[in-house]
DNA sequence: TACCTTATTGCGAGCACTTCGCAATAGCCG
DNA sequence: CGGCTATTGCGAAGTGCTCGCAATAAGGTA
């Protein structure tokens, strides 16, 4: 069904630091490429929400060879490795970031602002769902919209 | 922010049958045509989920000639009415159907089982995003994803 | 009924985001 | 150092949706 993760996120590493995650790619019998290892210091340098397209920015400051496709396909194998996580905050494009970091979106339909909510706050819809369906949620891959504060 | 819907849903007349929805289009200066007729009469005639494509299918078979870009638009004008939703269940394309019938989606990973929840599964979150951020959730346009009783 | 205004349509091109195929390159193992 | 094969750059292709434009047709008016 979702076109990414075709295997499950690998065994829970939980890479906490930029050499962590080398290190799970050459589990896997991944190699350590001056690409990944770029995306990574580009990802593990700030905790923000980044497109794919951003990403390559930053890394081909670094290395301006690096193509948009090899972003893409690193971030696929860093997902599936359980490194990094994308996310859908409306249309347009797919945001990644650590999955050590990972947390609950609520975007504003109107002025589109991002409010990052600690996974606690889905614990009484994990419960029920749970509860009445039999329905394990996983409450970080799509935002949940609706309207700001300031737009209310 | 949301490439859909540039002005508000519509004053909720809440149509209820196919003449109440040309009602609703007649009043916002927009012209009965077949294509939106034949279109609701497809929307109508089945409370499911459909992509614009599986739509065009559907309004093709009773007139050929209408063109998947006519459908888009009327869908997108019908959104504006209030007419209809449309919601993403995960990569691909977006499906719509009924406003007067939304309600929340849980979508499993990995089989790709739909579950349709009452939206008021949501009302716990509902009271804590908005005590805690102000935040006001609409939890229709995302899928909730997770993993279904089976998967799990 | 004929006419006029303008919403709507068919059509193809275009766009945004992402994926793929392929030959060339480069990690890592012995 | 050599060889195996994972990875890369590159351009093309794919998917889902939007747009521009000239032609058509709703629905009001006379």
């Amino acid at each position: 069904m979702s076109r990414r993760s075709p295997t499950q996120p690998a065994d829970q590493a939980e890479a906490a630091t930029l050499e962590d995650a080398l290190e799970l790619v050459r589990q896997h019998g991944g190699r350590v490429t001056s690409s990944r290892r770029i995306l990574l210091h580009a990802l593990f340098a700030s905790q923000g929400h980044r497109t794919a397209e951003e990403l390559a920015g930053e890394v081909q400051a670094e290395a301006p060879d690096i193509h948009l496709s090899t972003v893409y396909r690193n971030l696929d194998e860093l997902e599936r490795l359980g490194v990094v996580v994308h996310s859908h905050f409306g249309h347009g494009p797919a945001t990644y970031h650590l999955a050590s970091s990972v947390h609950g979106h609520f975007v504003c339909e109107e002025c589109g602002r991002l409010t990052e909510v600690p996974d606690s706050m889905f614990d009484g819809l994990a419960k029920q769902a749970r509860a009445r369906f039999g329905f394990t949620i996983d409450p970080h891959h799509f935002a949940m919209l609706g309207r700001c504060a300031d737009c209310t």
